[in-house]
DNA sequence: ATCAGCTATTGAGACGTCTCAATATTGAAT
DNA sequence: ATTCAATATTGAGACGTCTCAATAGCTGAT
């Protein structure tokens, strides 16, 4: 194929005149504009510059401009900056699926913020999760892929990205008992990282987590603090590793204080406001109805309120209610809620991502961080 | 660099056989095994099913098997069964990356959909319309990269993604009066196609957007028709194309049944909940307070509702109350609001957007869709 | 049997980058 | 001046795919 240097030498012009002429070229005798454009269309070349280009224009050898550009430590400085200015001049850009060939990497990285269709996965948290994690990929130059998971057989939508070499790894979220996620990755021995993973048993991947277990700890003796004793739980149906362990947070907590629970103290839900809102009116028609609500999400916080509105029952004062996640809404609404270092954990979880890619996991692998009670009005009334 | 018919030749096995030393082997002889691992280890090859294996696998050339696996009419169907049987046994998949730069694509398109740490610009009907967007795009073979946009120069990282070639165009939305990055999308000649753009001033850009005015309109007239006749306005600040033109539906569906709109009938507010709060109050203490209150999007409405909530003011018996977008909550709080169909107009974006990407514009490059009114109790108490 | 006119396959090269091994240049020490 | 050891640059080739131009194979008509 020709080069811009062919064209340039066929129509006896230098370089630059060359490069301006098939640019933009407006500030150019049109004689000699006209003899170029016509010199590249008879050597049916178009205007793309390269490193290639760069290395003619500055004299040296492609490689150099290769190694220029990657501020390898071999190159004179005198030398880069030759390279440099002569990249500047001709606007060059990297053409990174080029270099993606070169490396075997995409330099992208894979997040299915979205299970197709359901919203009991709608999380607010995520949202800000992902937002987070974009943020540090961008830091490390890297991009975020988003992509859908079906229902069924999500791991062969990781299975394919991986294979077609379109990612080099995932960020993960919302990871189930056996999950297939976690089983298909490993055997593939494809690069992840997992938000959440601490009460899985035994769990072998790069994670990093936040403590529920002691969040809802903290929460529940605030409310034993303000001199609650009745306090229901309103909580995800068992089965997700974090929900189980917020839920037995709450056992063990109130256990450590000689409490017994009794099981109409309980109310399961999914995540959608309408659930939450019956689960907690099936929690204040209890034998002995709470004195509190402890929600182990946000979402179930509002639905909740939005019972206990309702029916005309004043928080804090007839009910103390808290949630989980730190919503912003939460805010908004003046409930409890737990804080979760979302930011840290994005880049630390980024960091440990790419240990797994480069072949050189970080040390510190699994890594675990703890939350911070955000105390709001909704439970600021002692007994 | 060696292939794994010169490992097979040299190790004097079957392809086949040498495939599965080097894939997992247990069912192999071992010695077999042995001596295949060590003659890849010789050569130093390591396993990687390319089209060249296919080729050699198979008997005919790689461009055959290029040809083959993208199902070109040129190849005969028994030729292309050994090819696809060969790449099955082999367990091949693509290298997108090879195929990106070769075809100078990158079968990616970017979305910006959060502006950096800016909460009023959070906004769920975004979230449901990406999502809606990576299906579109995954329908048809494309992947969703996506980036986060600065407040400033937001136009430089949307130029740099193109220039670098990792994506081959965007879908926008959020556009503005002089959007810079219509600006340099054009300039560039960079593929676009954007969620909203009717309400610009003769745009001349591919577009897909919902005729907001008359959506308003409709929600004017509906409260028309429930006997109400002094209607609030709560909207966003002037200055974006679509709240604007949501105001401009006001004006004329009142000024249509001719009544006058008296200012303080109109309160301005961020797109923030305590924000949209503080304005519902200013609105209901006007001169003739308002008996029904229309919000342009569902997060004011959230807000308007809390403030009323707060004071004892139920909806609808003494303020009907209407939100925009039709937001999961706003069915949950039983608030009217208007549709917007989402899933048509990603889809036909991206269909739009891949017109652009080939230099074969759709002749309908824009596009515009219309509302539905959704009713809820918040607006069932005739007068 | 030959040939024209198909259709099917082949083989080579290009996309733009990086990187290895080989060569050239420099500088310091003799 | 010469030599040796760094240091700097070069040049070629490979990554895996697609696609063009060239060749081979086939069919049916002469």
């Amino acid at each position: 194929m020709a080069t811009l240097k062919d064209v340039a030498q066929r129509a006896s012009v230098p370089m630059l005149t060359a490069f301006e002429a098939l640019n933009n070229g407006h500030a150019l005798d049109p004689e000699i504009r006209q003899r170029v454009l016509q010199t590249a269309d008879q050597l049916n070349y178009s205007l793309k510059i390269t490193q290639n280009d760069i290395a003619d224009l500055a004299g040296v050898a492609k490689g150099t401009v290769s190694y220029a550009l990657n501020n390898s430590s071999l190159i004179k400085p005198a030398t880069r900056q030759k390279v440099l200015d002569a990249a500047q001049v001709l606007g060059y850009h990297l053409n990174i699926t080029a270099r993606n060939l070169r490396t075997n990497r995409a330099g992208v990285i894979g997040y299915s913020w979205h299970v197709a269709d359901d919203p009991s996965r709608m999380n607010n948290l995520l949202d800000r999760f992902i937002y987070r994690v974009t943020a540090a990929a961008e830091k490390r130059n890297h991009h975020m892929l988003t992509f859908l998971q079906p229902q069924e057989n999500a791991d062969r939508v990781y299975e394919n990205l991986i294979s077609i070499s379109r990612v080099d790894g995932f960020i993960i979220s919302d990871v189930s008992y056996n999950d297939p996620r976690l089983a298909r990755l490993s055997a593939m021995g494809a690069p992840f990282a997992a938000f959440g993973g601490m009460y899985l048993p035994a769990p072998d991947f790069a994670f990093a987590d936040v403590d529920s277990k002691s969040g809802v700890k903290m929460v529940v003796n605030h409310l034993l603090d303000q001199g609650h004793e009745r306090i229901g739980l309103l909580t995800r149906h068992p089965g997700m590793p974090f929900g189980d362990a917020r839920e037995a947070g709450y056992h063990e907590a109130m256990s450590a204080v000689g409490i017994d629970v009794p099981k109409d103290w309980i109310a399961y839900t999914l995540n959608v406001l309408t659930d939450a809102a019956a689960a907690a009116q099936q929690l204040m028609s209890a034998k002995h109805p709470p004195t509190a609500i402890l929600c182990t999400n946000d979402l179930m916080a509002f639905g909740a309120k939005s019972y206990l509105d309702g029916v005309g029952m004043r928080i804090p004062q007839d009910v103390a209610l808290t949630g989980y996640d730190d919503d912003p809404t939460s805010e908004f609404l003046g409930i409890t809620s737990v804080r979760q270092p979302i930011d840290e954990i994005a880049e630390m979880l980024f960091d440990i991502l790419l240990g797994e890619i480069n072949g050189e996991p970080c040390a510190e692998r699994q890594v675990i961080f703890y939350p911070e009670l955000v105390v709001r009005q909704s439970t600021e009334f002692p007994r």
